[in-house]
DNA sequence: TTAAATACTGACACAATTGTCAATATACGA
DNA sequence: TCGTATATTGACAATTGTGTCAGTATTTAA
């Protein structure tokens, strides 16, 4: 750090270009790029980890290029709203549908409901969304909920149906899948933070999941006991 | 807008100061008085509502008198989130034990509980805390957890011998304690949007709460069922 | 090979925010 | 009443982050 750190300050055109190789993305790729390194840092330092050099930086370009491709600021967090928006519909919906589209057992749908939630820090994501008050403004999930909770009560009158059970409240209904989101999501923000200082360890979160699965299924059966 | 919008350029003491009126109140008042607007900010419009200009103008001071008070941004930061803890602390306590002292109905318990997280936006401050990672480092609220899931537990365990039912399980007392923290947790944040979203009105949101206490007593009854 | 389109960059302009400082006003005690 | 402590302020400095712009490099098509 002596004297002459810039070279010179010459005006004389720079002897050689060696940074001259640039990387040149597809449009579609370099967004889907930043996107992800925007979705990361806010899932790991939250809103204020969204700053454009910072960004820039972990992908490896300078920040106009994000305004290059997002027009703003803005233009980036509401593409990424959008697109954590319609990833966590998909991952709702096949959480519901399982892998062979039959549909699965209580433990397996609570697991893959709290895991969508979880995964990738999804929950984070949507929470800062809720708390920033843009979730309200641009969503594309709107009747998402209502959706889940229709197909698991026609789930549930099938079942009920098959076993000559009365057929189940419909708020009832909804009322497990309220449960269940709220429960998922308050798990995927403070989950970590309350089993650990509860002394559990992983096993024991898995336990917990096993033990709300139960739950509901013990409540399905108590409303709809099979005639004996 | 036209020339000479500052009065004049002229260094002559002003003709007259009538802002010479200033408040001064005591440093605690002061400090109280700031926080309660950073609260509200932080509620209301996340984390980048702290900002010291705005608290400052919510309060009727200049933005220096917050540094007085608290050293830094970082300082108020610090100190929001310790009182905030602090009451969460206390609320939740009381949430458990009900006026009179006694224990109460699962109603009341899970009304008091949810209650104490919606109001104020504790939850909301709590999640910010949570997404940021701030409230892991400096956590007055350590052992709240096992804390509440052992008076819980002592709790159902009493009740039991009065029914001479089998001792509950230790770790069944604390799921349940973890899943109405996570549901309550939830509910704060995503509760009114999920909703709304439902087409439930605030009477729903009311019978939710009642369905969920029912849902929690139920199983207490059926773990220890009465002897009969 | 040339030309057009465009992904990308460096430098800079601009705004907002935190923090500093000397000065001022107010409460409180002697 | 006077003096000290300190709550408070306006003006300014420093930093940081967003956005602009002219120009460069690279791809693709003619």
């Amino acid at each position: 750090m002596s004297t002459a750190p810039k070279t010179d300050l010459s005006p004389a055109a720079p002897p050689h270009k060696p940074a001259a190789k640039r990387v040149r993305r597809s449009a579609e790729e370099a967004r889907r790029l930043i996107l992800d390194a925007a979705e990361e840092r806010l899932a790991t330092q939250g809103p204020e980890g969204i700053r454009l050099q910072d960004i820039a930086r972990d992908v490896g370009i300078s920040h106009p290029a994000i305004l290059h491709h997002f027009e703003s600021r803005e233009g980036l967090v509401r593409t990424l709203i959008a697109r954590t928006s319609s990833q966590f519909r998909e991952k709702m919906l096949s959480a519901l549908q399982g892998k062979n589209g039959d549909q699965l057992e209580a433990d397996e749908l609570i697991e893959n409901v709290f895991e969508a939630l979880s995964d990738r820090g999804t929950a984070r994501l949507l929470s800062w969304m809720m708390l920033t008050g843009r979730l309200v403004e641009a969503d594309g999930s709107r009747a998402l909920m209502t959706e889940i909770a229709t197909a698991l009560h026609s789930h549930r009158v099938r079942e009920a149906a098959e076993r000559n059970a009365p057929t189940p409240d419909q708020e009832d209904t909804m009322f497990m899948a309220m449960l269940t989101a709220n429960a998922a999501f308050g798990d995927a923000i403070i989950g970590r933070h309350l089993a650990e200082e509860a002394g559990l360890d992983h096993d024991g979160v898995i336990r917990f999941r096993r033990w709300f699965a139960r739950l509901l299924s013990e409540h399905v059966e108590r409303c709809g006991p099979r005639k004996s």
